[in-house]
DNA sequence: ATCATTTTTCCCAAAATTCCCCAAAATTCC
DNA sequence: GGAATTTTGGGGAATTTTGGGAAAAATGAT
């Protein structure tokens, strides 16, 4: 997806938006045209979808029987706080009144990227989130840094 | 159905009435002409159909053997309190009052919206219904969003 | 390092929408 | 019939959304 990884800051303005970063609005593909689906996570932050990405999501939702209690439990619960957004002409966003809520934005934002979505972060939560993570689940997270990491030749594989 | 997706949150007036969010009221089929369909949800909440995709459901409805008792009490169930509603000129909704006390709406008032359905919800009502799928569910849950967000080779499939 | 360009931030203002309130009309109940 | 309640309509304040100017900061090229 994204060829640009890493975390961005921005700031919110009085009126609920934040700034693009301009480098991101280069990686997403032209077909999105501009336009995004945020969404909860089921952390306490939001994911950023570019709406091509989105749309694949929506069609394998829509295979869901909503008729089932269950399904229609999980269908709201993923789909239910999905919300388009768009760029507008100065490249901003407006982050959805009832989604700042949920991650507890107000003035300073993480903008977090990984190969499969971009996600919204109160920057203290964040911290919050890695200091937990790295307090309590030590012995997991080192497991995993050595599955991705690990290998032997590591250096080696830098030519 | 519907191309919107996402959450409002509205406020109940003194006289039982909704502001219908104009973003939604912008999609609505003009088929629907404003006509729409409140029906008690299986959960605490309410289902709203605009008119013409209500009267697919409805047809479904009619081809139901109602000399089978059991089919009966579902025809009861499903048609019993259905009600039409419209919007007004400033695009208000009146609730009716059986379907307000059932789902307990009083003063705030959420809007989920996704393509599969509308639903009104009180909001606390709401958030407790997720908590609790959330944590009684999980494995539900995490069934369908491996279904949905998982399986790996996905930007491929944008193609 | 300096300058030019791009990007971001911080404002303000116009437009659109929503909310709160009151009042007329219609309906229901004694 | 008359009173009480419910439904409908709308005025206008308050808030939200949208757009854009211009200063500040960051980036890049020479």
């Amino acid at each position: 997806m994204l060829a640009t990884e890493g975390t961005f800051s921005s700031a919110i303005d009085s009126s609920g938006r934040f700034q693009f970063p301009s480098v991101l609005v280069k990686e997403v593909r032209p077909e999105a045209e501009g336009r995004f689906v945020m969404n909860r996570s089921t952390e306490k932050c939001i994911t950023l979808y570019p709406m091509d990405v989105w749309k694949v999501y929506r069609e394998r939702l829509s295979r869901v029987n909503v008729f089932q209690p269950a399904m229609r439990q999980a269908y709201r619960y993923f789909m239910g706080s999905a919300t388009e957004v768009s760029l507008d002409k100065k490249n901003r966003m407006l982050i959805p009144k009832p989604l700042a809520q949920y991650a507890e934005l107000e003035k300073d934002l993480l903008i977090v990227c990984t190969p499969a979505f971009i996600e919204l972060w109160n920057p203290d939560l964040y911290e919050a989130s890695l200091q937990q993570f790295a307090a309590n689940d030590a012995d997991a997270m080192n497991e995993i840094a050595n599955q991705i990491f690990g290998g032997g030749d590591f250096y080696d594989s830098l030519s």
